[in-house]
DNA sequence: CTTATTATTAGTATCAGGTACTAAACACAA
DNA sequence: TTGTGTTTAGTACCTGATACTAATAATAAG
């Protein structure tokens, strides 16, 4: 790994590249990788305003969980603003690099795609729903960083069909629209 | 909340439900709700297999983080076992519970569409590729565990733009066909 | 070279939220 | 009454920390 000693500017900037990429590695393991005491970790966490293992953690954990609990157990890409069963609904996606093709830093498609097809699945008001038929266009380009707002409203419904039309937005931009035709599915097991 | 003691049987009912809808919940708050002592609820998290807090914390929060990595880390949504740029292409993509619904270990459609829209951008002979209009139809369900094959080709070449059809089999049974026009973007800026 | 000052390390006490284990008390049914 | 299952009490120990004191090492300033 990093057999030489680095000074205290070099380790910070390095510390917070590390928790970034993986926010579970204790002080030990980081004492190990910078060769310092835990002693200097916990020194340079309390510098940089770093939380404790747990509390980094329970972070990840409850920034994940509470966008899934909102709705009660449905997955949902984004974050469900907004709902109105059976009608309507609004979800916001904050997109970043890793949603983006390296070069050039463009939102792939089926990032936006699934973003929206998840809204319109959670606007039903049916246990569960499942994508029949997607007819969906693109209409700009969007860039890594840039919040999507999706709207979603139910257009029409029939037997166990819903016709669902989703409208996503960067700032007043439309970037795409999308019509899904979903099927609830009764439990005949 | 509940002052009433209930017997171990619907204590263990109980304490499953409520730790699936909240898992950050200690030994000493369920001990309160339960209105039990606290090794009570050890007893009881010992015979139902319910790791402690930290655990859950933790696995709710692995679980999230790696789902953000895997929708994000790689460029092509499934393994390319065949291209002939500009022409076809096949990918395989082995299905999992992280793809599915939890209720019901169906695949949830984007997951199939990813792979069908990146396939579809892979074999355009173009720097990089976007997607303008896309047509797609599910056509049979996807359980958990059932391994996609997408098959690409491109049918027509117009100035910038590519129609592009796949279709998904698991084995011989079509489940997903979608159309796709592409732009490729020449870089104007 | 000798102070200051900063950086690093050592060590102890304490905490939360547990595990693991032993043993006692209680319920109530045969 | 004796047996069996359930609950509680209590202790020792664990991890990954915080909070604090004090000593030592490294570097800069005089």
């Amino acid at each position: 790994m990093k057999n030489v000693k680095l000074n205290k500017r070099e380790r910070h900037t390095r510390l917070v590249e590390k928790l970034k990429e993986d926010p579970f590695l204790t002080d030990e393991e980081l004492m190990h990788m910078f060769n310092v005491s835990i002693q200097t970790i916990r020194l340079d966490r309390l510098e940089l305003g770093i939380p404790e293992l747990r509390e980094r953690i329970k972070n990840v954990a409850e920034q994940s969980y509470s966008k899934v609990r909102a709705i009660g157990g449905t997955e949902i890409v984004g974050e469900l603003v907004d709902i109105n069963l059976g009608t309507s609904g609004i979800s916001i996606l904050e997109t970043d690099e890793t949603m983006a093709f390296l070069k050039t830093s463009i939102v792939r498609g089926h990032n936006i795609y699934a973003q929206a097809e998840s809204l319109a699945i959670a606007v039903i008001d049916a246990d569960v729903a499942l994508t029949g038929v997607a007819n969906v266009k693109y209409k700009d380009l969007v860039k890594a960083g840039e919040k999507l707002i999706a709207k979603a409203e139910v257009t029409r419904k029939r037997a166990n069909k819903y016709f669902v039309h989703v409208f996503t937005y960067v700032g007043q931009k439309q970037v795409f629209r999308g019509k899904f035709i979903l099927a609830s599915i009764e439990q005949k097991n």
